[in-house]
DNA sequence: GAATGCAAGATTTGCGAAAATCTGTTGATT
DNA sequence: AATCAACAGATTTTCGCAAATCTTGCATTC
């Protein structure tokens, strides 16, 4: 079961993506080759491959002979990045809805129930559970939609979640900036119009989820915005 | 005036993303490091960085240890990328055309004009001015949705388009494959609509010649799609 | 005193060689 | 005859150093 080691590139990739997403870099901040070297033990070339796959991901900037920073965030970004998820989701999963079959049903009854669970368990301050949460919370929304029937979009809506998932990561930590909002509640109703085939119920409520989402994130920030931190 | 000289990473990236563009390289084709570097005449380092971005812009593939090839082409994956794009710019057509000011109508109206004037010189077989027609097309496009006000939703149309244009390419070249199709009636009709402020037949002839594109391109490839070449 | 130019240090970028990995072939074994 | 192991060649991946470029601090000049 030991998998054979991944390539010092791949590696890197994931240790740098996964530390700028649970924002243990502050945006804008300089990510130094030297530094980076001795933070992750691996030399120039698997990092700059990584830093440059990273770039391509929205996730780091670069600028030529300057270096690459942690890409920034702004109110303004967040703001389009949920719009847009909202308007690419909602048609996938009205196509979902229309093709989807008993797998696609499955998945979304599977997902939805193991989110439910690490939702329970979710304590305060786990950064474990926490990711464990997130990944479930991923999972349902890409079920929902994994039935559209076209690459092209699935991969659209991976990218804006990764350009997403920045924001939500502060917010789910300290739970209590979630006042008056049953998220488990919201994710059944859009489970439920899914399974019952109701295209627009289950897309307005898709919609409604992502604007409260935005609302939400964009009221409490835990981390002030466009600052250099 | 002579800029000076680009890191050779941007060099070596434009003049891949060049060649694949423009049919030099059949898809799968697998791209060696060392047949690239004899080729463009620079070293491991940058032409690694230059394929690691062309993978992320979905022009090349790769896989671990085996290196990099062209990325395939299929009818599936063009149906795919056609519909997407009217998906999407049908919407950053529409949010434009409500946001749209006059620089955005300039915007129009002059690549409208320049896209006729490279139409009405570009005869049969130059690949310079061919070029310079698809430079043409690709701008008049994007100055229809240059309003929409979304980061986003431009990025996502930007990536669209690199995943069509090769399919475009060869049909560009042997013009006798467009029978009964008069390209730039077509596209002054989406201006007119567009600067009309009439949203629901400017998006409706932007789906229709996309449509028609597809179509047109699916029926006679020049060059077979799927096989290695 | 403020602005300019210069030098030293820090950082990115590029190159070639060494190490790790894959592919195809040959030869031995069942 | 078929299967498997090992070897040789080719290819990718990684590392360390040299070159190019940028930044910072300081002295000089107006």
């Amino acid at each position: 079961m030991s998998k054979t080691a991944k390539s010092m590139g791949e590696q890197a990739h994931a240790m740098l993506r996964h530390q700028i997403i649970s924002g243990a870099f502050a945006p804008e901040q300089p990510l130094r080759l030297a530094q980076l070297q001795e933070r992750f033990g691996v030399g120039f070339s698997p990092l700059r491959e990584a830093l440059t796959r990273l770039t391509a991901e929205g996730l780091v900037t670069s600028e030529p002979m300057r270096g690459f920073r942690v890409a920034p965030l702004s109110q303004e970004d967040l703001r389009d990045t949920m719009e847009t998820r909202a308007f690419v989701e909602t048609e996938a999963l009205r196509r979902s809805i229309r093709r989807g079959d008993d797998d696609w049903e499955a998945r979304i009854v599977s997902s939805l129930h193991a989110l439910g669970r690490q939702f329970e368990r979710s304590g305060p301050d786990q950064p474990e559970s926490l990711a464990a949460l997130e990944e479930r919370h991923r999972d349902f929304h890409f079920a929902l939609v994994s039935a559209s029937g076209s690459r092209r979009l699935e991969q659209i809506i991976d990218s804006l979640y990764v350009g997403s998932v920045r924001y939500r990561m502060p917010s789910l930590s300290n739970r209590q900036s979630t006042p008056a909002r049953d998220l488990m509640a919201e994710h059944g109703a859009i489970a439920d119009a899914a399974l019952a085939r109701d295209e627009a119920l289950a897309t307005c409520l898709l919609d409604e989820h992502y604007r409260l989402t935005a609302e939400m994130l964009s009221m409490a920030p835990a981390a002030p915005l466009g600052r250099t931190g």
